[in-house]
Parts: structure tokens; sequence; C-alpha cells
DNA sequence: CGTAGAAATGGTAGCGCAATCATTTCAGGG
DNA sequence: CCCTGAAATGATTGCGCTACCATTTCTACG
């Protein structure tokens, strides 16, 4: 059953490195945790019976009797989107290098199940957490903040963090993609997306664009939204549906890349001219945006500073010292290339 | 310094729920972990009691007293390769839904640092472990095993697991790939990757390639391998400098689509005709890989399908049943599309 | 209505470690 | 060589929970 060849000992505990070294179990904790406060002697016999032993710390038990362990709870609404990914990677790098671990939770979107993880994930007496969006019910929000320590929330920024907050604003995005695409002379732009519902980060960029439309007296549209998850053979679809059904439009802002080079990419197989016939648009700034032809017009969230930012922080505040900013707007960058 | 509004006072235990409501420790802890077992009218009282106190358990207590946790570590060599990523949503999913939380390890494809991870994990008493890969230190490979948990290696199928593997032999991948090349008329094959001496899977379908070339009596390359990590205009360079420095050759097997789908695009965008001039194939099964012209040629691996796998074996060992095999050999699927 | 056996509940002890405070050892000055 | 303060080491205690076994309550049946 189990793949054990050897006899399954008890596994060596602090106790038996004390006893096999000569010292008390006291001086072999110090010479794991702060090793400076023992003496080299001591070090070296210590360092010499956990070989003998084959002892591996007991990171439970620390976590129980120093009430704080250094696992760092990492909540995210999806692993499917890239997006997410990429923060949970940043966070990685700076968190695993300070000697913390991550801990995953997917939501699914679902808020329900954040609170639970939430709650779960506070059971393990983490020292801070990290989680995406500002969203949240109200239970949440109250948990974390009743909670005290040290809370995260990225992706997107905006008013009243919980605690910290690194992020971009996705109105703002939103805006400045329709400022260039109106003035690019376009004047009938439909925004298409996916789950537009929960992806709410995304219909705050549809906002901010409708935004700009009705400052400039424009044509606005609703959103349009399919029900399937994003993926780009998704997006080379709606651009036909689109072209067939508002022949009109000249313009699509989609709610990311992988819609947006979907769509570039079926243009080219279908010999539509892009951007003369219509002109597409995109967000996230994914690497293939500026290889297809024509090169996709798009904006660069700086997603993995997103999370090694929010990392930064977090562990700022768990040693105790005062970060810079409670509140970080990363700046997006907007990319003009060929399709508009 | 804190979020908190509210003062800091002392978390609810399990006694304090247990004084609450009028009950046992005891009955609280079991309410909690086998509600089952306790009566309905204690468990109402028990749950008014936990709403009221606000009361959250704290698995670190629980993992001490029970020698052992519901944490599942997932130690992959990168988080920036998407096929990583994918593996790790699978194994998220599976998991979650049984109750088990991901702890996440990164090792940066450095077997040091693995066997830094693996030991660190061990400290809070998991259940079992999920690791990529079959190449580990002896040290790793002995200190898992003589943990006697079940572990289960992913990514590639290969002898010798040190407990349970599931993944697909890139060996005969690569072989088939040849195979189809060979057959299409194509005979002076390239192999093209990035930073192939840490990334040995792409090393071996290299080398189930070059057997089948030899076999056939063909001229065989070393393979090209670039010091960066893989992305597509790496890709699309890699592809120039082929066509310049060996222009005899008719092929190239890129060891992923990101590289491949980043040489279509750049073809289509020097106007270098694919497969006529020169074939392009590739190996993961992207989506973008059937979207791009010519569609690309690749081998589809099921990375979320091995991900689910393993967590099910590991779960289903943790719970005490023997899985139906210890070894799984996903199957790869040829897609043959317009780029050879 | 009594009794056996099952089901539900409780009391006790200890998981392995670090916080805390007590004690010992050391370095350096008089 | 003694004394003082700092550095190094040790003894004790308890973190919050669950395993284990003891006890009580319930159920079914003669």
């Amino acid at each position: 059953m189990s793949p054990a060849k050897v006899p399954a000992e008890r596994t060596a505990t602090l106790k038996d490195v004390a006893e096999h070294a000569g010292v008390s179990p006291m001086t072999v904790s110090r010479a794991l945790n702060k090793p400076e406060t023992v003496s080299d002697a001591l070090r070296a016999r210590i360092d010499a019976a956990i070989d003998a032993l084959g002892y591996v710390q007991n990171h439970v038990a620390g976590a129980l009797a120093s009430a704080g362990s250094n696992v760092i709870p990492v909540i995210v609404p999806s692993l499917s989107n890239t997006v997410f990914v990429e923060i949970v990677a940043g966070i990685q790098e700076v968190a695993q290098a300070a000697g913390y671990q991550l801990m995953l939770g997917n939501t699914e979107y679902d808020l329900e199940r954040e609170y639970t993880a939430v709650s779960t994930f506070l059971g393990w007496s983490p020292p801070g957490m990290i989680i995406a969006g500002m969203r949240h019910l109200d239970r949440t929000r109250h948990l974390l903040k009743r909670w005290g320590k040290p809370v995260v929330e990225t992706m997107e920024f905006g008013a009243q963090p919980i605690d910290m907050n690194v992020g971009l604003s996705h109105y703002k995005a939103g805006e400045a993609m329709a400022e260039h695409l109106v003035a690019r002379g376009y004047r009938q732009i439909v925004f298409v997306g996916c789950r537009l519902d929960a992806d709410y980060r995304a219909a705050q960029r549809y906002k901010g664009m409708d935004r700009v439309l009705a400052k400039h007296g424009l044509a606005r549209r609703e959103a349009l939204s399919y029900e399937e998850p994003s993926n780009p053979a998704r997006g080379g679809d709606a651009l036909m549906e689109v072209l067939s059904m508002k022949p009109k439009a000249d313009a699509i802002f989609f709610a990311n890349d992988d819609l947006a080079v979907g769509a570039i990419l079926r243009a080219q197989r279908e010999g539509i001219a892009v951007p003369k016939r219509i002109a597409i648009a995109g967000f996230n700034g994914l690497p293939f945006a500026s290889l297809v032809t024509p090169a996709l017009t798009t904006i660069m969230s700086p997603r993995h500073e997103i999370g090694r930012i929010a990392a930064q922080q977090l562990i700022e505040r768990i040693s105790g010292r005062t970060p810079t900013k409670r509140r970080v707007d990363v700046s997006f960058e907007m990319q003009v290339r060929e399709s508009t």
C-alpha cells in the first residue's frame, strides 16, 4: 500500500535531535530559527545530529506554538485565465524568496466560495493574505477586518480597500482605449467579452469605454457577452457575428487579448481587412499580440509586477515595517499597433 | 498599522464554543469533522454557538493533534510555462472539491531547490504530495520513499516511480512527430528548443526524434537550444536563423507551441511559405495552434487531465483505497494540420 | 419491563514546538 | 582573581485540537 520499503520508524523530533546532540530542545529550536544566537560549536553538533537522524522540522507544531505560520494564502477567481496565474507567479517569486509558502485558493468567480476559502485559510494562522479583486461579501470583508492582519487586494485599483491594494483602474483602461479608437476616427465601436457578469473587471473596462462614447456623443451599445469562458476561437467567431449582425460596426474592443488575437487570426484566414473593414483592440498585452499580422493594439497590464508588489507590500507589513503606500496604482500602457 | 478597527479580542477556540453550547469540546470537534456522529439537536446548538462567537477552526492545532493535515504540496519547475499551470489547475479542481488545500512550490528547474521544497513541505504533515518530473536528487527520492506516504510524479511517464506516476512519454511523442515528418517527405529536420539542459522532457522529445531519423538513415543534427526561456518571439527569430544558417533544412520541430506559433506568425509576416519552403511542427496543443495560418501541426498533451488524474490517484490512496493503477500513461494525440 | 448492544457524549492526555523566564557561561576591567 | 553585564543555554509551560477510552443514553427485542 505505502511505497515505503523502510519500516515506518517514528520520525525524529526536535527532542531526539537535542538528545543526540547533548543539548536542550530549546537550543536546537534556536539553532534552526535564529542560528546566530547559538555558538558555532553547538550549531555544528546540532547540524550533525539533524543529518544523522534525518530530522525534518515540523512546521505544524511550530505554527501552533508560536501562534503563526509562514503560509500566505492567495485567493484567485480562476486558474484558467493566464492573468491570475501571472499574478500568482509574481507573488510566488517574492514570497518564496522571503521564506514563505503559498497556499492556493480558487473561487471560480463565486463569492460564497471566496468566503469559505478565506475562512478556511484563517485556520492556518497565516501572517497575512492576498486576495484578487475588491468585490467581496460583506461577511468576507468583516471577517478579514476583524482578523486584523495584513491583507492585499490585487488586480484592480479601487477605493476603500480592506487593508492594502495593488492594481490598476480598469475603468480608466477602458476610457484610454476608447479615446484612442475615437481619435482614430472609429464611430461604431462594439465591446465583446465573456461572462461579463462574473468578470466585473472587464465590465468596468466596458463602462469606461461607454462613458467616453457618451462624452463624444457617439453611438452606445450594450456589451456583447458570451456565456463560455474566454478562448481564442470564441474571439474569431465573435468577429464573424459582429460583421454579419452589426455590419455598421467599425471597431471591436475585446475584453482581452485571447479573444482579440483569435479575432485577428480569423480575419486573416477569412481575408477580412483589419483595420480597414473593422478595427480590433484587446487588453492585457499577451506575447502573441505583437506578433500577429496586423499587430494588435492593446493595453499592457503589468500582471507579474502586480504580484511582486503585492507580495512585497504584504511581507513589509508582516515584518512590522510600514509600507510606502497602502494603495498602489500600477499604471497600464497603451500599445498602439497596426490593428486600429 | 493593522487594519483592525475592532479591538483584538482573543479569537474564539473550540473550547469557547463548547462552553457556549454547553457541551464538551470533543463533541464540538466531532460536529465539525464528522457531523453525522452528532445528534441533530446538539449539532444545531453547536452551529449556533459557532456563529455567535465567529469561531474559525484552527487547522494548525488540528493537524498537530491528528498528526496530519489536509494540505497537498504541489511542486513544479516553473509557473511561467503554461503547461505546469494547467496541471496545477487540474490538480486544484479535484483537490479543492475533495476538501484539500494546495501548497505551491516552484523549483525554477533546480533540483537542489526541489529537495528543499520537499523537505519543507514534509514539515506540514501532508497526507501526500505531487511533484512534477521523475528526475530528482537521490536525497529527494530517499526522503520521499522513507516518508512512506502517497506521492505522484507527473508530467512524464517513466520507469520506477517513487510511488505513483501519471504522464506521457515524451520520447514517444518525439518519435511520433518524427515519423510523421519523415512520412511527409521531409529529410532535413531540425529540433529547436530553449534551455534543453534544464527542460529534459523537451530533450527527450529530441531524442525520440533523433532515433527515428537514425532508423531511417536521415541526416541527424544537434538540437538547437537557446539560453532564454521559451517565448513566441524567440520562435520567430529561431526560424529566421535556421533559414539563413541551415538553408537546406526543410522542417523544424519546435520544443513547444509557443515557439512554433511564434515561428508561423513570423513566417507569415516575412512572406515565407510554410510548409513549402519549410515545415513547422510544435508540441502541446495550445489553443492558438489551430487558428494560425497555416494551422500548426502539433501534439496535444492532456495537461489538465494529467493534473486531474494525479489528484484523483493521490486522494484515492490517501483515503486508503487502492488506486486502479500505480502508473498511468496518458496518451498524446497527433494533430496533423497545414504547417507540415 | 429488563437487558444487551449500539449510538452518543465526555474526560484525559499529549501531539512537537517556541515563548518566557531562569540559570549558567563568558569577556573584559579593576 | 573577582566582579559585572552580556551572551549562551536550559527548564517549564501551554498553544488548540483530536485520539483514545470510559461513560452515559438510546433502541430494539424477548
